[in-house]
DNA sequence: TTGTAGGCGTTATCAG
DNA sequence: CTGATAACGCCTACAA
């Protein structure tokens, strides 16, 4: 039956050749052909070497789809993340392709704006198209409707956002110790009104560094004072906005710390606006060191984030899921963080 | 035969429910499962929404794998781009997922580092995947190899970077406008003496920059002085590094045309370091008019891409190749570039 | 309008 | 070590 229906391929002259082909070139049986060439041990090594040259002088090439289907598997990741514009995601994703690539799988990227059905729509077109894992950069992972889809059997990590009610494999960073740190650094050079712009709220590591600041006062006997924490956005939009907010108050905050750089950017815009120098009028602190916040011109101290290495770390787990078809208990990977001080901290202004 | 293995599959009890389950579920045949949930016209509403209901009742999900090897289409394209964590690259590629989400086409995402033995290799992978069509940003497009891989039936388009000895498919920009607009706005500030800082060697982009420069410099009757044209990257290193040269000149530029954005933040970072103040001791222009350049500590004046739009211009012009299948005539779409006027540049010094 | 019978290109199983 | 054959899940003539 096979045979019959390849010997049809063949006499019509398919343009594509096929794994048949390679066979009747090699004067071998299919299945000896799939041995050769996927490195299987169970093929003499000449046999191996004729049906490998009758392979090239065909040009053949396999065809990943077929190969798909009949082994249910797909080596195929999808990732999903927000939007690859914002400058911290291409790291993330050079980490993930790091191990992808050695693993033989492909990406299938998705931006979901952070928007929920988006999120959901690319999680079922990512499912139904069966690939092996997935990466959740920065994903929402509480809803029932996310909880359903990954249900599943498909395997996934979380990458920079947790669930507080479900038990899954995660990577994320130390951000107590980077907000620690951060203060530490602020209070070292006598800041006392430390103003926070924080993350969104639906965001589990927006609200973690939150905490770690809350915690970080208290650990510096500072005063927490409500006003000074301002919700942000994770864009330089909403780091504006909050700069704003803060310029206005009085006493205002004598340094700033944002919920990441893209706000602190913000919030440099917004102080150029105001007139307001840094670090001589307040410092500011931003969290990712995004390479931008290298740059001469903004030159920002920054809690830094190991972004490729947290990807690579979250597919090298996923890779383990994969391999290993049942499902092992969740593991956890936390990443530390390290603050970078550069221009945009200094000396709190006694006038 | 089908019928038979089938049921074997049924009796086995699947974990997974297939089209088969579905039919069963609903009372009718195998195809009218696939007429209907494909929207064809050729069964009966009432069919159509009884047959739903089973396939939503038994959580059917089609299977894209095998509806890639049947259909011989995967609804995948594969782009292919130096380095997606360059600031440019995003919105290229957010332009390319508008049309593919349009088209139900999911994005295999591969970097090549702009090194030609990498999208070799990316691009074997993403062939044997049997993408529909391929998105070449920015890559090689010259070489034997890479011709040989475009030269299959898989349609592609070139984005960003044309082949001169080959008709391609191709979208791109007007450099000589940009460009002459740049020089022109320099020259009105008074400019006579202004230095290029090239994009790579390869760049079929750099060569036409360059080119549009040197007709520039004529049309504005301003003398071509070699020296004043430096080697770059593309990349902040290369502008940092080109700017340091057209530093120990003298008499040197009073104005600096970037290749890019990114080389134009190298020269800003030298500015910095060599105590030059823009646009006081010199006026810089960039391309691309990434998110950055209008941040204020930056506040480059640069000639605007409308990268977005030509990513899914060029995204159109595929999926349209992939849809008549027969190969038409390559076509080209060239998009205009508009000078953003910023805070980096202004008259020249006259001291 | 609905049902039947291949076949898309592999890999896995199992018998020689 | 090699070879025949059955799935993998779906689409689509073609027949009814």
């Amino acid at each position: 039956m096979a045979k019959k229906s390849a010997q049809n391929r063949n006499a019509l002259s398919g343009t594509k050749v096929s794994i048949f082909d390679v066979a009747r070139e090699a004067g071998v049986a299919l299945s000896t052909v799939s041995n050769a060439l996927s490195g299987k041990d169970n093929v003499r090594e000449s046999t191996r070497l004729r049906v490998q040259a009758a392979a090239d002088r065909l040009g053949y090439r396999v065809s990943v789809v077929a190969r798909s289907l009949r082994m249910q598997r797909t080596f195929t990741l999808g990732v999903l993340l927000a939007d690859v514009a914002n400058p911290s995601s291409p790291d993330f994703l050079r980490g993930i392709e790091d191990i992808a690539d050695q693993e033989q799988c492909s990406l299938l990227v998705c931006n979901t704006d952070g928007q929920l059905d988006k999120q959901l729509a690319q999680m079922r077109v990512l499912l139904d198209r069966q690939v092996d894992g997935l990466v959740m950069l920065s994903q929402h992972c509480q809803q029932e409707e996310v909880r359903e889809l990954l249900a599943g059997d498909t395997p996934y990590v979380l990458l920079q956002r947790r669930s507080t009610e479900h038990e899954d494999t995660y990577v994320g960073a130390n951000n107590e110790e980077g907000i620690d740190a951060a203060v530490r650094h602020l209070v070292a050079f006598g800041h006392q009104r430390i103003g926070l712009i924080r993350g969104p709220a639906d965001s589990s590591t927006a609200d973690e560094r939150y905490q770690a600041y809350l915690h970080a006062l208290q650990r510096y006997q500072l005063a927490p004072a409500p006003d000074y924490v301002v919700q942000g956005d994770y864009h330089v939009r909403g780091g504006y906005q909050a700069a704003k907010r803060f310029f206005a108050m009085s006493p205002r905050p004598s340094a700033i710390l944002a919920a990441n750089d893209m706000s602190a950017i913000g919030v440099m815009n917004a102080a150029h606006e105001a007139g307001l120098k840094i670090p001589d009028d307040f410092s500011l602190i931003g969290l990712d060191d995004i390479e931008m916040a290298s740059f001469s011109p903004i030159n920002l101290t920054t809690i830094a984030l190991q972004r490729r290495e947290m990807g690579a770390a979250a597919t090298t787990m996923l890779m383990k899921m994969i391999r290993q078809k049942s499902k092992p208990s969740p593991k956890k990977k936390i990443f530390p963080m390290k603050l970078i001080v550069r221009g945009s901290t200094g000396p709190v202004k006694t006038p």
